[in-house]
DNA sequence: TGTACATCAGTGAACGCGCGTTCACTGATGTAC
DNA sequence: TGTACATCAGTGAACGCGCGTTCACTGATGTAC
């Protein structure tokens, strides 16, 4: 066996985490393969050694996301009696809706990032997305504690954040744009406090 | 002078619409001058006989929305004792979040079907996608009485109708993407009616 | 410990294709007489 | 009223380019002896 055992499973990493990146800072279309591998210091012939297509390789940068950035905010949210609740839930609110997120177009949330480019993709790219979606909404649902009506509300949530997002980072006016941003996250704030009351 | 007054600017509506229509389905690279032309009856020659480039098409087709659907939406809803008030925001939020306009998705808002496709595109093309933004918030802050705090729930009513939308769009279930829709939209007409009281 | 070998990750030239854009030309039509 | 003409919207071949994908080859490295 040529090269050490994880040799091979290293470069694949390399490859999506810089996929990762480029895509959600281009859009599907506007990166190419010959990027991509660039980046991750290889030439394109590789390329079909690890993933079958180009669309596959969306898909997987897509996902990994959840063990990048989305698993911290997985981790320090995640429903159990230290870190848990509502509190940890407007930490992320706070985070997610920052004008750090909002700046950061190489790591931030490809479901910010990336919704049109996305809907046109393969099931498999959309169903990558939609574990980022669904793993919000349960970070929201499981800290809300345990009234009724906590699924609705962690879904109208996670439209809010992400939609005050998506329109941020599309529009021209930056001012306009923070506006949005801050409005939307204030109103996320509120609704989660009125949960506790 | 050759042809009718008003033959060249039949033709460019022509190619505008066309244009807005293919975009909205498949988005601004995956669509080619070619196609356009075509389905308004012409060859790809002379498509630069009325615009400069393909990008100022982009933002042309975006902005016609406002003169389509939107303007419809504008109409009924415009502030006016008529029309006016709450009761036509929650008209337009019911229409807005229907399962008819989300798969409408050649003649839905260009808001919900091309996102990350605009912030990527020139500023001219973002400048169209925001007068959309512009005005849906002026009809929602416009319709919303007197009382302080209107454009705060105007922008948070906007995020959450278009971050629901583009969420139910992208994703591949289509359980949940009904589920987000309807929560989305009860959220909101919950919200104005809050308004009232 | 040292060497020959087999493996397979990585290389880079090549292929076919479609795209945005240009440009010399055509021909339909309103106008001048 | 009829005809010749000028205009310019529309045509379609051509250009240069970059892309996704394929494939015969290379060479670094772990293993067998």
């Amino acid at each position: 066996m040529p090269y050490s055992a994880d040799h091979k499973s290293r470069t694949r990493k390399r490859i999506v985490e810089q996929a990762r990146i480029l895509f959600n800072r281009h859009g599907f279309s506007e990166v190419s393969i010959d990027t991509i591998m660039a980046e991750a210091g290889l030439t394109r012939g590789g390329f079909y050694n690890h993933f079958r297509n180009k669309e596959d390789l969306y898909a997987e940068a897509v996902a990994s996301f959840l063990n990048g950035r989305g698993k911290t905010w997985r981790d320090e949210a995640g429903v159990d009696p230290v870190n848990g609740g509502p509190q940890s839930v407007k930490d992320m609110i706070d985070s997610y809706l920052s004008a750090e997120h909002l700046g950061d177009l190489e790591g931030q949330c490809p479901m910010i990032a990336l919704p049109s480019d996305v809907a046109r993709a393969t099931t498999q790219v959309r169903c990558a997305y939609q574990s980022l979606l669904r793993a919000m909404i349960w970070l929201f649902e499981n800290n809300l504690g345990d009234e009724e009506g906590k699924r609705d509300k962690a879904i109208g949530l996670a439209a809010l954040c992400i939609g005050g997002m998506v329109l941020s980072r599309t529009i021209d006016d930056e001012d306009l744009a923070d506006e949005i941003r801050t409005v939307a996250r204030q109103t996320a704030l509120t609704q989660v406090d009125e949960t506790l009351s």
